[in-house]
DNA sequence: GACCTTGTTCGCATATATGCTAACTTTAGA
DNA sequence: TCTAAAGTTAGCATATATGCGAACAAGGTC
Protein backbone atom coordinates (compact mmCIF):
# COMPACT_ATOMS: atom_id res chain seq x y z
CA UNK A 1 0.00 0.00 0.00
CA UNK A 2 2.91 2.54 -0.88
CA UNK A 3 1.91 3.55 -3.49
CA UNK A 4 -1.15 5.28 -1.60
CA UNK A 5 1.13 6.79 0.71
CA UNK A 6 3.03 8.15 -2.25
CA UNK A 7 0.09 9.23 -4.33
CA UNK A 8 -0.71 11.40 -1.23
CA UNK A 9 2.21 12.67 -1.15
CA UNK A 10 2.32 14.19 -4.60
CA UNK A 11 -1.21 15.55 -4.48
CA UNK A 12 -0.71 17.31 -0.97
CA UNK A 13 2.04 18.75 -2.61
CA UNK A 14 0.41 20.33 -5.77
CA UNK A 15 -3.71 20.86 -3.92
CA UNK A 16 -3.52 22.75 -0.98
CA UNK A 17 -7.33 22.14 -0.31
CA UNK A 18 -6.56 18.56 -0.18
CA UNK A 19 -3.78 18.37 1.88
CA UNK A 20 -5.67 20.90 4.65
CA UNK A 21 -8.57 18.41 4.43
CA UNK A 22 -6.10 15.47 4.47
CA UNK A 23 -4.12 16.60 7.95
CA UNK A 24 -7.09 17.52 9.44
CA UNK A 25 -8.70 14.56 8.76
CA UNK A 26 -11.59 15.01 6.75
CA UNK A 27 -12.93 11.75 5.46
CA UNK A 28 -14.43 13.25 2.28
CA UNK A 29 -11.40 13.70 0.76
CA UNK A 30 -9.87 9.98 1.98
CA UNK A 31 -12.91 8.63 -0.03
CA UNK A 32 -11.81 9.56 -3.15
CA UNK A 33 -8.78 8.70 -2.32
CA UNK A 34 -10.02 5.01 -1.44
CA UNK A 35 -12.00 5.04 -4.54
CA UNK A 36 -8.93 5.87 -6.63
CA UNK A 37 -6.64 3.66 -4.91
CA UNK A 38 -9.27 0.42 -5.62
CA UNK A 39 -10.02 1.19 -8.84
CA UNK A 40 -6.42 1.34 -9.91
CA UNK A 41 -5.24 -1.81 -8.16
CA UNK A 42 -8.05 -2.83 -10.26
CA UNK A 43 -6.49 -2.01 -13.05
CA UNK A 44 -9.28 -0.36 -15.24
CA UNK A 45 -9.42 2.98 -16.45
CA UNK A 46 -12.23 5.80 -15.52
CA UNK A 47 -13.82 4.90 -18.28
CA UNK A 48 -13.97 1.24 -18.15
CA UNK A 49 -15.53 1.66 -14.67
CA UNK A 50 -17.90 4.66 -15.42
CA UNK A 51 -19.33 2.14 -18.52
CA UNK A 52 -19.18 -0.49 -15.77
CA UNK A 53 -21.95 1.70 -13.72
CA UNK A 54 -23.75 3.54 -16.73
CA UNK A 55 -22.35 6.57 -15.98
CA UNK A 56 -19.48 8.88 -17.41
CA UNK A 57 -15.73 8.86 -16.91
CA UNK A 58 -16.27 12.59 -16.04
CA UNK A 59 -18.19 11.16 -12.64
CA UNK A 60 -15.70 9.06 -11.77
CA UNK A 61 -12.88 11.74 -11.64
CA UNK A 62 -15.42 13.93 -9.61
CA UNK A 63 -15.79 11.58 -7.26
CA UNK A 64 -12.21 10.57 -7.29
CA UNK A 65 -10.98 14.32 -7.09
CA UNK A 66 -13.50 16.51 -5.83
CA UNK A 67 -13.84 16.73 -2.20
CA UNK A 68 -17.65 16.50 -2.77
CA UNK A 69 -20.25 14.36 -0.79
CA UNK A 70 -20.99 11.30 -1.80
CA UNK A 71 -24.61 8.77 -1.53
CA UNK A 72 -23.89 6.17 -0.20
CA UNK A 73 -25.91 4.30 -2.75
CA UNK A 74 -23.32 5.74 -5.68
CA UNK A 75 -20.42 4.28 -3.41
CA UNK A 76 -22.19 0.58 -3.27
CA UNK A 77 -22.35 1.21 -6.95
CA UNK A 78 -19.02 1.75 -7.23
CA UNK A 79 -17.27 -0.90 -5.03
CA UNK A 80 -19.74 -3.30 -6.64
CA UNK A 81 -18.45 -2.71 -10.31
CA UNK A 82 -15.02 -3.25 -8.59
CA UNK A 83 -15.74 -6.38 -6.76
CA UNK A 84 -15.47 -4.77 -3.47
CA UNK A 85 -18.03 -4.48 -0.94
CA UNK A 86 -18.88 -1.47 0.80
CA UNK A 87 -18.99 -1.24 4.59
CA UNK A 88 -19.87 0.85 6.93
CA UNK A 89 -19.65 0.69 10.17
CA UNK A 90 -20.10 3.21 13.44
CA UNK A 91 -17.34 2.58 16.02
CA UNK A 92 -16.07 4.15 19.17
CA UNK A 93 -13.61 6.51 18.16
CA UNK A 94 -10.19 6.11 18.14
CA UNK A 95 -10.94 2.25 19.08
CA UNK A 96 -9.06 1.28 15.60
CA UNK A 97 -6.40 0.94 13.19
CA UNK A 98 -6.13 4.79 11.75
CA UNK A 99 -3.80 5.13 9.16
CA UNK A 100 0.21 5.44 11.40
CA UNK A 101 0.43 9.26 11.95
CA UNK A 102 4.50 8.97 10.17
CA UNK A 103 6.33 8.90 13.21
CA UNK A 104 8.77 11.38 12.97
CA UNK A 105 12.24 10.27 14.13
CA UNK A 106 13.41 12.79 16.61
CA UNK A 107 16.77 14.98 14.74
CA UNK A 108 19.88 13.62 15.86
CA UNK A 109 21.68 16.76 17.40
CA UNK A 110 24.00 18.48 15.27
CA UNK B 1 -26.90 -6.75 20.51
CA UNK B 2 -29.83 -9.03 21.51
CA UNK B 3 -32.20 -6.10 21.61
CA UNK B 4 -31.67 -5.36 17.62
CA UNK B 5 -32.41 -8.95 16.62
CA UNK B 6 -35.53 -8.31 18.29
CA UNK B 7 -36.07 -5.20 16.48
CA UNK B 8 -35.93 -6.72 13.39
CA UNK B 9 -37.91 -9.86 13.79
CA UNK B 10 -40.64 -7.50 14.83
CA UNK B 11 -39.77 -5.09 11.78
CA UNK B 12 -39.98 -7.62 9.53
CA UNK B 13 -43.25 -8.94 10.51
CA UNK B 14 -45.15 -5.23 9.66
CA UNK B 15 -42.62 -4.71 7.12
CA UNK B 16 -42.80 -6.56 4.15
CA UNK B 17 -40.64 -4.00 1.86
CA UNK B 18 -38.45 -4.03 4.87
CA UNK B 19 -37.99 -8.00 5.26
CA UNK B 20 -37.50 -8.37 1.79
CA UNK B 21 -34.54 -5.82 1.41
CA UNK B 22 -33.29 -7.39 4.60
CA UNK B 23 -33.18 -11.05 3.94
CA UNK B 24 -31.77 -10.09 0.08
CA UNK B 25 -29.07 -8.04 1.96
CA UNK B 26 -29.90 -4.68 1.32
CA UNK B 27 -27.58 -2.57 3.13
CA UNK B 28 -29.80 0.89 3.43
CA UNK B 29 -32.46 -0.59 5.39
CA UNK B 30 -29.70 -1.57 7.52
CA UNK B 31 -27.91 1.76 7.56
CA UNK B 32 -31.07 2.58 9.47
CA UNK B 33 -30.92 0.02 11.61
CA UNK B 34 -27.62 1.13 12.73
CA UNK B 35 -28.24 4.36 13.58
CA UNK B 36 -31.18 3.71 15.51
CA UNK B 37 -29.33 0.82 17.26
CA UNK B 38 -26.49 3.69 18.25
CA UNK B 39 -29.07 6.22 18.79
CA UNK B 40 -30.52 4.09 21.44
CA UNK B 41 -27.73 2.77 22.79
CA UNK B 42 -26.53 6.43 23.44
CA UNK B 43 -29.65 6.99 25.27
CA UNK B 44 -31.13 9.62 23.25
CA UNK B 45 -34.29 10.57 21.91
CA UNK B 46 -34.98 11.19 18.07
CA UNK B 47 -35.67 14.81 18.91
CA UNK B 48 -32.36 15.40 20.91
CA UNK B 49 -30.42 14.04 18.66
CA UNK B 50 -32.07 15.98 15.90
CA UNK B 51 -31.47 19.25 17.70
CA UNK B 52 -27.54 17.99 18.22
CA UNK B 53 -27.30 18.16 14.71
CA UNK B 54 -29.70 21.07 13.90
CA UNK B 55 -32.37 19.10 12.21
CA UNK B 56 -35.60 17.92 13.47
CA UNK B 57 -36.87 14.72 14.60
CA UNK B 58 -39.11 13.85 11.30
CA UNK B 59 -35.25 13.83 9.93
CA UNK B 60 -34.16 11.13 11.95
CA UNK B 61 -36.93 8.88 11.93
CA UNK B 62 -36.75 8.97 8.00
CA UNK B 63 -33.18 8.32 8.38
CA UNK B 64 -33.72 5.35 10.56
CA UNK B 65 -37.17 3.84 8.64
CA UNK B 66 -36.88 4.71 4.85
CA UNK B 67 -35.39 2.25 3.00
CA UNK B 68 -33.98 5.46 1.17
CA UNK B 69 -30.15 6.47 0.50
CA UNK B 70 -28.07 8.74 2.28
CA UNK B 71 -25.15 11.13 2.01
CA UNK B 72 -21.88 10.36 3.75
CA UNK B 73 -21.80 13.69 5.20
CA UNK B 74 -25.44 13.22 6.82
CA UNK B 75 -24.40 9.66 8.20
CA UNK B 76 -20.72 11.24 9.61
CA UNK B 77 -23.14 14.30 11.29
CA UNK B 78 -25.51 11.62 13.20
CA UNK B 79 -22.64 9.52 14.40
CA UNK B 80 -20.26 12.43 15.39
CA UNK B 81 -23.10 13.56 17.29
CA UNK B 82 -23.73 10.21 19.04
CA UNK B 83 -20.16 9.95 19.95
CA UNK B 84 -19.08 7.70 17.40
CA UNK B 85 -16.87 7.59 13.90
CA UNK B 86 -18.04 6.68 10.78
CA UNK B 87 -16.03 3.87 8.94
CA UNK B 88 -15.98 3.46 5.24
CA UNK B 89 -14.60 0.90 3.49
CA UNK B 90 -13.68 -1.29 0.55
CA UNK B 91 -13.58 -5.04 1.30
CA UNK B 92 -13.04 -8.11 -0.26
CA UNK B 93 -16.57 -9.39 -0.59
CA UNK B 94 -17.32 -12.42 1.86
CA UNK B 95 -14.01 -11.75 3.48
CA UNK B 96 -15.58 -10.82 6.95
CA UNK B 97 -18.15 -11.01 9.20
CA UNK B 98 -21.70 -10.65 7.98
CA UNK B 99 -24.00 -11.13 10.50
CA UNK B 100 -25.06 -14.51 11.57
CA UNK B 101 -27.81 -16.39 9.22
CA UNK B 102 -30.06 -17.23 12.15
CA UNK B 103 -28.94 -21.46 11.75
CA UNK B 104 -32.52 -23.01 11.41
CA UNK B 105 -32.36 -26.34 14.17
CA UNK B 106 -33.70 -29.17 12.56
CA UNK B 107 -36.86 -29.89 13.31
CA UNK B 108 -37.00 -32.98 15.98
CA UNK B 109 -39.17 -36.03 13.75
CA UNK B 110 -42.48 -35.80 15.09
C1' DG C 1 5.92 17.83 -33.60
C1' DA C 2 1.56 14.97 -34.15
C1' DC C 3 -1.28 11.50 -32.12
C1' DC C 4 -3.71 8.71 -28.80
C1' DT C 5 -5.15 7.44 -24.24
C1' DT C 6 -6.37 8.80 -19.82
C1' DG C 7 -7.86 11.96 -16.69
C1' DT C 8 -9.64 16.70 -15.18
C1' DT C 9 -12.76 20.50 -15.06
C1' DC C 10 -16.75 23.33 -16.28
C1' DG C 11 -21.61 24.34 -17.09
C1' DC C 12 -26.02 22.92 -17.18
C1' DA C 13 -30.22 19.73 -16.55
C1' DT C 14 -32.22 16.42 -13.69
C1' DA C 15 -32.87 13.45 -9.71
C1' DT C 16 -33.06 12.96 -5.04
C1' DA C 17 -31.63 13.85 -0.19
C1' DT C 18 -32.38 17.10 3.26
C1' DG C 19 -35.07 20.79 6.09
C1' DC C 20 -39.29 21.83 7.80
C1' DT C 21 -44.30 21.88 9.41
C1' DA C 22 -48.23 19.67 10.69
C1' DA C 23 -51.10 15.84 11.55
C1' DC C 24 -51.27 11.33 13.04
C1' DT C 25 -49.87 6.92 15.69
C1' DT C 26 -47.64 4.38 19.31
C1' DT C 27 -46.10 3.63 23.74
C1' DA C 28 -45.75 4.11 28.55
C1' DG C 29 -47.56 5.68 33.04
C1' DA C 30 -50.89 7.66 36.05
C1' DT D 1 -58.89 5.56 29.85
C1' DC D 2 -56.53 9.91 29.60
C1' DT D 3 -52.31 12.18 28.90
C1' DA D 4 -47.74 13.19 27.52
C1' DA D 5 -43.66 11.83 25.28
C1' DA D 6 -41.75 9.64 21.42
C1' DG D 7 -41.96 8.31 16.86
C1' DT D 8 -43.97 8.10 12.06
C1' DT D 9 -45.54 9.86 7.76
C1' DA D 10 -46.97 13.16 4.09
C1' DG D 11 -46.20 17.24 1.40
C1' DC D 12 -43.56 20.88 -0.04
C1' DA D 13 -39.26 24.01 -0.60
C1' DT D 14 -34.47 23.98 -1.03
C1' DA D 15 -29.80 22.24 -1.42
C1' DT D 16 -26.79 19.35 -3.60
C1' DA D 17 -25.30 14.98 -5.84
C1' DT D 18 -25.54 12.89 -10.13
C1' DG D 19 -25.73 12.58 -15.46
C1' DC D 20 -24.00 14.45 -19.38
C1' DG D 21 -21.27 16.85 -23.18
C1' DA D 22 -17.38 19.35 -24.43
C1' DA D 23 -13.12 21.48 -23.89
C1' DC D 24 -8.77 21.10 -21.94
C1' DA D 25 -4.43 18.90 -19.66
C1' DA D 26 -1.03 15.33 -18.83
C1' DG D 27 1.65 11.34 -20.41
C1' DG D 28 3.26 8.16 -23.53
C1' DT D 29 4.56 6.58 -28.37
C1' DC D 30 5.65 7.23 -33.06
Amino acid sequence: MDDLDKYIQKRKARDPLFAEGYDSGYQEFLIGVLLKEARESAGVTQEELATAIHTKKSVISRLENQASDARVSTLRKVAQALGKELVIELRQPGSKSKRRKATRKRMAPA
